[in-house]
DNA sequence: AGTTTCCATAACCTTGGAGTTATAGATGAG
DNA sequence: CTCATCTATAACTCCAAGGTTATGGAAACT
């Protein structure tokens, strides 16, 4: 199965694609246009790119015309933050436990 | 080139070796033995993906005998945190989003 | 000594996915 | 209407990488 999670990870784990979303991060909403002009990188593939950050939730996509723009969701970079603390704080955990269990020995 | 941060993101983007490494934030030290004993895939398999988180610089490994001892270092996880609030902290249009993100970060 | 256990590496197979070109569909311009 | 522009999709190639089995090397057991 595939759980969101995973797809956030994998979304980002690409270069190219990581280097999209920074951009729509530091510079705003973008079209699919603007993005491929400097992605070094073929249209297609730059739409590609854009449908798997939005399957991971991390852009939002808005039809203008015929061109579409793509704006950074940064809610969804929320479990990853979730995750990035979590792991820190099971082992930060261990190591309090160790201290305490240390603390109790000196006694 | 290579970056440090590409290596960091591929790494946890694999399921089963972001699996490994939250079995050694959790559980603390494991050797690879008692780590393949429940990873759901073969021993060789294994090394190979503790292999890339130390490349990674995600875990360390201690030998002792002939067993390999693997802990985690979740010092390394600095840059992706870092990276998670920049990305952030660059959008500023939604405050709401924001704030959420950065309070889950402080704790 | 021989044997077994633990881990890493080699060799190989297979698949996912990132890249391409070509094209369809939709919209704007002339 | 006709043609150009913008984006998404299709069809394809190619390679990185995750999986396997087989094996090598080192340490522990008999």
């Amino acid at each position: 199965m595939e759980t969101q999670t995973d797809l956030l990870f994998r979304a980002l784990a690409d270069p190219t694609r990581r280097s999209l979303f920074e951009r729509l991060c530091r510079e705003g909403e973008q079209t699919v246009g603007a993005l491929t002009a400097t992605a070094g990188v073929s249209q297609p593939a730059v739409s590609k790119h854009l449908a798997a950050l939005k399957a991971a939730g991390l852009v939002a996509d808005r039809h203008e015309g015929r061109q579409t723009h793509y704006s950074p969701r940064t809610a969804a970079l929320g479990p990853l933050a979730d995750w990035t603390k979590d792991m820190a704080q099971f082992w930060e955990g261990r190591f309090d436990a160790l201290e305490d269990l240390l603390s109790r020995m000196d006694q």
